[in-house]
DNA sequence: TGACGCCGCTCCCGCAAAGCT
DNA sequence: CAGCTTTGCGGGAGCGGCGTC
């Protein structure tokens, strides 16, 4: 900088004004900087204006890896929304689950000196770690989490989960199923457990027969195995006529299963799964499901993470946005074979 | 620091040997000093640390965003490594294609203060523009570029595309296929114009008559697009008897496009993809695919930054890991129908 | 507009005490 | 015991900007 400034003919600080407050420097001297930053290719240090200013200009992201669709396309539309307010961004994946790797994450990215970061990680223990840290730096959460109660500090955004269990659960309804089960993800996940609630919620309320299939995860192998596990009961009369996958992969896998045992969907039993993931349409049949705004979820969380930047206080409510999901109807549901006789 | 040098009645110096080197100072003292930091919950400035050492312990991804399942599967695998070298990890995905873009980010990056870069954007502009930018923080580029020329700063690591390409093809050869036609994705991706050149080179090898089915993108909608409009073709006495997708969403898409057509997969046609994505094997039929090993890419990678860092010459080939994708073999491929009469 | 101090840390050097020949 | 190295620790400068006077 002081090579900037004796090239130009100035002091050091005048061209750090020429950087921060243009203005306040005048016009040709401004220019003759300019030009001086021009011909040395001077960078300004982000290290010593991090230093000097006590802001990094980086926010950090707290994930558990992109295997999983959600998360992964959150991420992405968080990055993309942090570089646009001109920040950089610091991704930390939670390498195993447990509240003591999610503290090291969450340590890790603060020792770094992030402004702010942002939790994309819908595990009920990640939340939990992050409310009990009482982070010294602005955390957003982004998950449904009925537990969420916005501190000085943390402040959650979400997809309603319970409203896309819904829609997908009345819609079975409306398609005349009264036997619906409900195969359902990872428990440890918030979203499992709220569509996991809801879809009880929805059942009881209609007076429907609700069954659950727990999977054992959130792949299409996970559902893959519910479905032949299944498959008896689903032929059987007692069996039921629709099925709420906790997600797409797992809808895939248990189309896949029914497949392979000669049941038929949606004629024999409908499916509808959750997500929109890319291939979900294409699939044979192309698989009914509900789609999350992701973008919009990480628009939010960046916009709530800068009004907890500013100092504002919640808005009142235990989110400082609440995202509608949406449902996405195609080939994998029919009406209920009772219903057709 | 030195309120922790106050508290353990040492100087900040004896504080900052602790924290780097340990065995310097005598084991009362050191236990002294570390008793300090804990009970003020001292924690370095990462800043000041940077500042100080020019060295801000950060390594930065260029990518094209998480939309991909080959740079998403790399981008995770270079995070994992990364971070379990100590680094922080700083994500730049690039907004839009071209060379501006690339160059920006790549800028951002460097302004940024990273340590080394790894690009995980296969993509021709994107290593033109870091050959030309002459980058002065090292640098790795995992892509399969055919015009890759290591030089101090820069460095190559790739899965081998074209082996890729020759195991899909020659295993539709063996099969007993004569004419077959390669869906090619985006021709501004390295990958897709080797794996395109491969094909014509393995067909030409072995006096196969090769089509070339361009596709408009990687998703499954492009496969679907040219599924339907090649579908005539196909049903055709001249039509292949099988495609090799440059992707197994291109082969989704085909897929289901097929089957929409009454075309069946694989009696009518044999169809391979590329990568192995998670619903591959649980598509109707599901998927032959060549995997790529994408963890390991990222660990090369991150192994080939380190010996840049520490000023190693290049290994002498052009690339300082080439990783071999594997042959996945299931139900999307049939013996050719003449082989079968 | 310019001069000065400071952000928090690391590195270079210097000094003292202890151990060696 | 002189003269040396080794070990353990402290003082001060400076990294490259920013803010106040």
């Amino acid at each position: 900088m002081s090579d900037v400034a004796a090239r130009a003919g100035v002091s050091h600080q005048t061209v750090s004004r020429v950087l921060n407050n243009p203005d306040q420097v005048r016009l040709d001297t401004r220019e003759r900087v300019q030009q001086a930053i021009d011909e040395l290719g001077y960078r300004r240090n982000g290290a010593a204006r991090a230093l000097a200013t006590a802001r990094s200009r980086t926010i950090g992201i707290l994930t558990i890896g992109n295997a999983h669709f959600g998360p992964s396309s959150t991420v992405n539309s968080v990055e993309s929304a942090a570089r646009s307010r001109g920040y950089f961004v610091s991704v930390s994946s939670l390498e195993s689950s447990g509240e003591s790797a999610a503290h090291r994450a969450l340590a890790q990215l603060v020792d770094q000196g992030v402004d702010g970061i942002i939790v994309v990680a819908p595990l009920m223990d990640v939340a939990q770690v992050v409310e009990r840290a009482a982070p010294s730096v602005p955390v957003v959460v982004a998950a449904a989490n009925p537990n969420a109660e916005p501190t000085k500090m943390v402040r959650y955004v979400c997809v309603d989960q319970r409203a896309g269990a819904r829609l997908a659960v009345e819609y079975l309804i409306r398609l005349g199923h009264r036997k619906i089960a409900h195969v359902s993800g990872l428990d440890s996940w918030i979203d499992a457990s709220e569509r996991l609630a809801e879809f009880r919620n929805v059942a009881n309320e209609n007076d429907i027969e609700a069954l659950e299939f727990p999977a054992d995860g959130w792949a299409a192998a996970d559902g893959y195995a519910v479905g032949l596990q299944r498959a008896e009961q689903i032929r059987s009369e007692q069996g039921p006529t629709a099925i709420f996958a906790a997600n797409d992969y797992i809808a895939q896998g248990l189309l896949r299963a029914f497949w392979e045992c000669g049941i038929r969907v949606p004629q024999d039993i409908s499916v509808i799964g959750f997500d929109d993931v890319e291939s979900s349409e294409y699939f044979i049949p192309s698989i009914s499901t509900v789609r999350q705004p992701f973008d919009l979820l990480g628009q939010a969380a960046m916009e709530a993470l800068t009004s907890v930047q500013l100092g504002d206080a919640p808005t009142g409510g235990r989110f400082e946005a609440v995202l509608e999901p949406e449902l996405i109807v195609r080939g994998s549901c029919a009406p209920a074979p009772s219903t057709q006789s």
